[in-house]
DNA sequence: ATGAAAGCGCTAACAG
DNA sequence: CTGTTAGCGCTTTCAT
């Protein structure tokens, strides 16, 4: 080391670098002051190897600049900052990458820990992570194994779809996702469960022609998927209302509903999942679950685990929450069909606007099969 | 090394995990086998302290979740990971996140270059890197010293305004937002620069009233600014079109302005800036500028100066084009005024639908002072 | 082709 | 309080 060379051992030079009390003011300014005049820069590296730490962590994500993946990953990071952590972070976008970094995370001796986001990893992947005793959490995913925190995906797609039916919709479409060719998401096929589950509770047959699955959506959706999707609203005795599988569907539904000149939630409701930002600034009704939060909840236990803690609860379910904004109401004009080959809706004069109508949120999520969920509702703030 | 146990020495172990040529297949073999008996992970850390190179890079962005951060991120990523380097990311929020940060940059020896995204360094700062002769890039950002690349905001401005203004707009709003307190962005204010260029140039004089600044927006545009550019539209004389410095403005306003019971464009035109993936998604018209690929440009650059190559130009300005989509269009009503205090203006029967007018699209950016960059126009693809 | 040895820069006993 | 001495696990000459 060569701020040694001026005067004292490196033990001294390492307490000083560490802040230890037993040295003396003298000698600690002295090292200081070469410290500077040499430049000298201690080596995360070196100190890496010899405590055998390396104080940073992977974390795994799908598809980053997803908005709900981003933000997962910003609570992530600010927890793990707090904590004095690095966060390399791995933007998995095909099963090669995924392969190749969860491999490379098995047998490469990388960070402290890991956390992998909104990834299915493969039974043998979880097994060789395992075998390895790295420490490891999951977010939005049910690999079993690592502690894991996710959602109902099932109860959301309930929730959301019960919420309509409460508003007195009767013929509500749905508008999802087919899961990544490569990797396998589940969360649609999830909601879309729910969805059905809903309807059938509430004695409706759900009837194909109102579900739409646009091709898998990488980071931004598919225009043509949304034509598809579109394609509902030209069918005889069009849904008044349609639940998107994700919020960044249903902003793109919103603005090719308006297109179409129809109007929201007048002429047809639309809610969204997730509660990602946006979902606030376009005022979209939707199911809100934590997305910062759970990256601040991941990255909290992963460090307990770091810190010696125990794995504690294998699978933590966090809370969904219906948020009303301004696209959904109840259906004004129940008898409304479209005019056989008339694609476009003539506006009503008398439409009024989104705003005027108070916005309401439930608490809490449903849980169950019980259609109540939508039942207690409450103000959103805004 | 424990896989010397297994009958060879240390160097040949070495060479074996590092594929060399000159190990005989059979010994090759022995110790291949050895390290999966063994369980064995090479250390990246001590690998790192040997080799004296960490192949990770530190990068710095602020407000991670804001789009068009994370699509740069994303490019950086990809580049990175193709060339085999990991990507720790700092997300700054605050001063002091700043100042920690860069300091620790500057101070200890962690990565072998580093990225800043959008975040503008004091002097010192940079200095203090320089000094430390660590290679980086700066991208979004006038942080002299560094290769940096970024666009022309004010430039951009103008090319927004001057589009409007060749569609036949005279008066026209412009919608931004303040500086982060702590971290001081200017692209906002060179992008009102360029507005209040162009509307000099065309002859007409910046009308104080019709531009609107929010509080700063940290990742979420704050709502209740949005209120404020709303108030806007309740002016005498209201605009009939808005340039938002932003985006994610642009798509706050766009429903502002609908739940206003007003029609975009038919009753006011909307242009962002940026052309994030939920633009193209709500057929935003914008200014774009190459957001992943600055990142990948950025990235390329840095490996560059990895492998020894030189600086070269130390400040590279990207191109910024036109995208025109279904938010802009010539004011249907030149004479529309308020009818004093009603709020809203009735829905005209006779009211298009956004999507039936042809999207064009100009190409390259102004440069210059010259007000002919919106009229080579070309039709996007969508 | 491969073993031996030095060293990357730091921490952590262990003596004084 | 502080100097000394072993490593941490890997790469890299230098011999053999």
């Amino acid at each position: 080391m060569v701020a040694a060379e001026a005067g004292v051992g490196v033990g001294t030079v390492s307490r000083v670098l560490n802040g230890s009390p037993q040295v003396r003011e003298a000698t600690r300014h002295r090292v200081l002051a070469v410290m500077t005049e040499l430049q000298y820069r201690p080596s995360r590296v070196a100190t890496s190897l010899s405590r055998g730490t390396t104080r940073a962590i992977s974390v795994f994500v799908t598809f980053l600049t997803r908005p709900s993946v981003v933000q997962r990953l910003a609570g992530v990071i600010t927890v793990l900052d707090a904590k004095g952590y690095d966060t390399v972070v791995f933007n998995i976008e095909t099963a090669e990458q995924r392969d190749r970094h969860i491999n490379s995370l098995a047998n490469e001796a990388h960070a402290d820990g890991a956390i992998i986001v909104s990834l299915p990893l493969a039974r043998a992947q979880l097994e060789a992570i395992r075998v390895r005793g790295l420490p490891v959490v999951v977010l939005d995913a049910e690999s079993p194994g690592p502690p894991r925190f996710v959602v109902d995906n099932t109860a959301g797609g309930q929730m959301a779809t019960e919420y309509l039916l409460s508003l007195g919709h009767r013929r509500i479409a749905f508008v999802g996702d087919y899961s990544h060719p490569d990797l396998a998401f589940t969360s649609a096929q999830h909601r879309l469960k729910g969805y059905t589950v809903a309807l059938t509770l509430a004695g409706i047959k759900p009837d194909p022609d109102l579900i739409s699955m646009m091709p898998h959506s990488g980071s931004a959706v598919d225009p043509r998927g949304m034509q598809s999707a579109l394609a509902l609203l030209d069918i005889p005795r069009r849904p008044t209302a349609m639940f998107a599988a994700s919020d960044v569907q249903a902003i793109g539904l919103l603005h090719a509903i308006e297109e179409r000149g129809l109007r929201v939630p007048e002429d047809v409701s639309v809610i969204g999942f997730d509660d990602i930002d946006a979902a606030g600034l376009v005022r979209l009704s939707t199911i809100r679950q934590p997305l910062e939060e759970s990256g601040a909840i991941a990255a909290r236990k992963l460090c307990e685990l770091l810190d010696g803690g125990r794995p504690g609860r294998r699978r933590t379910v966090l809370p969904l929450e219906l948020v009303a904004r301004a696209t959904t109401s109840a259906p004004t004009n129940v008898s409304s069909v479209n005019t056989g080959a008339t694609k476009r809706q003539t506006v009503p004069a008398a439409a009024g606007q989104r705003a005027s109508r108070p916005a309401v949120r439930a608490r809490g999520p449903t849980g169950g099969a019980s259609p109540s969920s939508a039942t207690h509702v409450w103000r959103e703030p805004a």
